[in-house]
DNA sequence: TGCACTAGCCTGTATATACAACCGGCAGGA
DNA sequence: TCCTGCCGGTTGTATATACAGGCTAGTGCA
């Protein structure tokens, strides 16, 4: 029974994978223990504990001897792939952050953004641009494409009040995410949104998010030189318990000074 | 006999991490078998395949069905921690990589220095100022400082020949890595330096690394904004084989263009 | 009422055993 | 000579079992 298909142990974290993507199991769930898997699966406990175990290890579930086993708080897990969230780090720095919107519209995609998403010439993607602030001082400006099938409403989205990197995570969790980082002058469009000075330079961040294996967002975003910066921490794998190395890649935001 | 001590999977994958950092086990070379594992430490082969497993999970070794286990590649697992070398990163390109040493010397360590370092006042520390150029175009620009104890023989080293990063890793292996990344305008010295245009901005990377729980060493990395640019891949955990994630964290020098 | 203790569930670890699949080398036959 | 098939070693997976230790709730005693 077993030849040519996967092993129990994967077929058990794909299942739980699958409950918490779909929403079935919500963030502080209790995911079932490892004697009732071994009921309703019919495995061994040990095959349920290595698949517990392992999801521990990849961040989706927290376990508590003597407890039980959890769904992950997604502000653990779900930045080992995204970016943290801008207004989210602004927060955390106990500063408020606000949002203005100057564009949010349907658009022939061309050229870049083309590539970048995988749209067939011709099609529509959403444009929007929207102006970060922390403490009512431009930090980012986000100059998003987002696929069109991926995110039909996506004109309707109020994002002065909710970000459309927090609302895209939350139609569906992002899979993979891709990020170049440069350093450039910006154009005075850009400037001028970001109230910067003549001769400051722009820490520009190019992202492109995947879901379902499928490109569904592609993302410049400007910050002012001066006022920004990126951080990142490493540890090494294996040290302590499941994998922070992941968990803190890359710290959007820490506000310079 | 399991009472307060670490587990026993815990030990031997100690053991054999111990024995690979140690220079005892190269790369390549084969690591005890389970079975070989199970004679020698008195353990049952469950444990034995859990250590390696999870050390295969880690990075540190490869397992071939039919063949044993290997260390692995330090190309894979070294830069689990580090931003690649700027050589082999340059050289992976297929262009040619080349340094030159402007400053090796022991130096006083003030300021910024002694606080990243945690040096104490009036302790000197190792400044090596390098620039790196790939096919003869400065690239680079690597501003480091060295813990005086960590690394003693540091003014004999020949760093047109090796990086001041590969080298440090090759003397420990570093065990944690911070980064902040910026943009900003260099100043008259840096822009000569780099050999670059006036109102050109600078990406600057600013790493500090440790090893046995101690900062080792922190560098300055000017690249100048039009020929250079960090990319980053994240793909989520648990997916395919190993962790990618980690390996992939940040390639640095990716060449625009 | 309040406190201490225990029963029961949970995870964490460890062992012994078993079978499948894979690989390399070797022997034997076409 | 070349190809085939087998054997021993190795990893990959799965099961049954066992014991230690953490946590909670509820029992029962003072």
């Amino acid at each position: 029974m077993t030849s040519q298909e996967k092993p129990r142990y994967q077929q058990l974290k794909e299942m739980i994978i699958g409950r918490i993507m779909s929403g079935e199991l919500q963030s502080r769930d209790r995911v079932p223990s490892e004697n009732e898997l071994v009921d309703a699966m019919n495995v061994s406990r040990m095959t349920a504990n290595r698949a517990l175990r392992e999801l521990t290890d990849e961040g989706y579930v927290d376990r508590v001897a003597g407890l039980g086993t959890f769904v992950a708080d997604p502000k653990a897990t779900s930045h080992v792939l995204e970016v943290r969230n801008i207004a989210d780090e602004i927060e955390r720095r106990g500063h408020t952050h606000s949002a203005i919107v100057h564009k949010q519209e349907r658009q022939q995609a061309s050229g870049e953004i083309r590539e970048a998403l995988q749209v067939a010439a011709g099609n529509d993607v959403f444009h929007v641009l929207v102006v970060h602030q922390e403490n009512g001082v431009p930090i980012q400006l986000e100059d998003r494409y987002v696929q069109e099938e991926f995110a039909p409403d996506c004109l309707e989205q109020d994002f002065s009040k909710i970000t459309p990197s927090a609302w895209l995570s939350g139609i569906s969790p992002l899979q993979e995410a891709e990020h170049i980082v440069r350093a450039t002058m910006p154009g005075e469009t850009v400037r001028k949104c970001l109230g910067m000075d003549a001769q400051e330079p722009c820490l520009v961040v190019l992202r492109r998010t995947w879901a379902h294996g499928r490109p569904v967002s592609f993302a410049r975003l400007h910050h002012p030189g001066s006022r920004f910066e990126l951080a990142g921490h490493y540890a090494p794998p294996g040290t302590k318990k499941s994998n922070p190395t992941t968990a803190e890649v890359i710290e959007l935001g820490k506000l310079r000074r």
